[in-house]
DNA sequence: TCTGGGGTCCTAGGACCC
DNA sequence: TCTGGGGTCCTAGGACCC
């Protein structure tokens, strides 16, 4: 068996910790630059917020319901999730752990016996609660997909079902399936689920029913294979080694305002590529591919039509350092900028990861190279214990007038000295 | 006026090679 | 009229996730 471990409302929960006041208001954290809600209460839920509603569409009910607002404090988020994780491995083992997301993770339950399932549930609940603060659901099956129905419905009612869902019997499975609506499943989007309603495919449990050769035309081929196969119980999608390194590692923005000078296209870019070059140098991976991409807005003025412009190269050897990275990605973006067009956005992209260590160097000469290394690394220490960007780059600019907007948001209570949690 | 950021996996087609 | 088969690498794009 698996348990799917899910914090409640994270990033709300997270805002919550430190202003026990909130507690009963409804809460909504907005995305980067604040543009729409991403994470809500359960009270903002009850308004009919959307998720990714945005902002300024929902602002005026936001305001009459009173409902607190935020903007995205991931220094924060990501410092509880880390909290909430090691609570995780701490009791069930580190090796039993798949972090899937900043909120979620995975745990394999194997070799234990049925009726003591919901008892441990229950422990790991309250003791991750009472270590962190933060509440979680939990949804016990056969496979992740199942894992993900249960806990779907541990937390559609919370009161009946205590945050805690278990699919032991193959009755309780086609009844939590039946209840499950084709749509709410993990791995169908909206594209999957608006054809399946159209097949008059509505329920879990009926697609679960459907044969594995339907799926491999209309549904993507072995993806939705695997996804019928995990509905009925039959285990596709294995638990991964947490050690596993990313394979690509990107970093993109909106920018803040509009932007049309190279300028500032170049400094973003740079900015990017510096803090993409650092998620490369923390899994110890160097990157032989990079990739720029400018967003424009569209011509069309009355639709949100971004247009996505691309470039990339390959590096004659792979790379993880931000100068070398910086001097590839340069050229990429003086080639792709035009004068004229607005542009919104931009991101970089490193693909071919290999690990740092084997990259061949000359056995017999001094490594040039060495002491940019070391440089990588003193640079990355400052930035860690210090804030981001305590050293930069002079490629990434001062001024920096695309820099997104953040007007709401909440002190870094856990990971800065200067923003700690006063009491008086 | 105002619509996130970071990923994954898979497929298809073209270039090129033997 | 006829025109191999199979492999790799690359790019582009679609679909999905939180």
């Amino acid at each position: 068996m698996l348990a799917l471990i899910d914090c409640n409302s994270f990033y709300c929960s997270c805002e919550r910790l430190f202003r026990p006041s909130l507690e009963g208001r409804p809460v909504v954290v907005l995305s980067n630059n604040d543009g729409c809600v991403i994470a809500r209460s359960d009270e903002a839920k009850a308004l009919g917020i959307a998720m990714g509603a945005p902002y300024f569409q929902c602002r005026d009910l936001i305001r009459e319901k009173n409902v607190a607002v935020f903007s995205s404090n991931y220094a924060l988020y990501g410092d509880l999730s880390m909290r909430v994780m090691d609570s995780l491995r701490q009791l069930m083992g580190a090796g039993n752990v798949e972090v899937y997301s900043v909120d979620e993770a995975f745990v394999s339950l194997q070799n234990l016996p049925e009726n003591e399932l919901e008892n441990l549930a229950i422990n790991i609940r309250q003791t991750v609660e009472t270590w962190t603060g933060i509440k979680v659901s939990i949804g016990i099956a056969k496979t992740k997909v199942l894992c993900k129905v249960a806990n779907r419905l541990a937390k559609k009612n919370k009161e009946k079902s205590g945050c805690i869902y278990i699919l032991n019997t193959n009755a309780e499975t086609r009844e939590a399936l039946s209840q499950t609506e084709v749509g709410e499943i993990w791995g169908i989007g909206y594209r999957y689920a608006e054809k399946m309603r159209q097949l008059g495919i509505e329920s879990a449990l009926t697609l679960s029913q459907m044969p594995l050769e339907w799926a491999r035309k209309n549904m993507g081929g072995v993806v939705g294979q695997r996804l019928i196969r995990e509905l009925n119980g039959d285990p596709c999608l294995t638990m991964k080694d947490p050690l596993e390194k990313k394979q690509m590692i990107g970093t993109s923005r909106m920018f803040g305002k509009p932007v049309y000078a190279l300028q500032d296209v170049r400094e973003a870019v740079a900015t990017y590529t510096a803090r993409a070059a650092e998620k490369l140098r923390r899994q110890q991976s160097a990157a032989a591919f990079l990739e720029v991409y400018l967003v424009t807005a569209a011509d069309n003025r009355f639709t949100y039509h971004p247009k996505r412009h691309s470039l990339s190269v390959r590096l004659p050897k792979p790379s993880a350092l931000t100068n070398e990275l910086i001097s590839y990605a340069m050229p990429l973006v003086e080639t792709l900028f035009r004068d004229g067009p607005k542009y919104l956005k931009a991101g970089i992209l490193l693909g071919g990861l290999v690990p740092e260590e084997t990259i061949q160097g000359n056995l017999f000469a001094k490594d040039p190279k060495a002491q940019l290394k070391q440089l990588m690394l003193a640079v990355d220490n400052i930035n860690f214990s210090q804030g981001n960007e305590m050293v930069k780059y002079a490629a990434s600019g001062l001024e920096r007038s695309w820099k997104m907007r953040q007007e709401l948001i909440s002190p870094r209570y856990t990971t800065r000295w200067k923003e700690l949690f006063e009491v008086r």
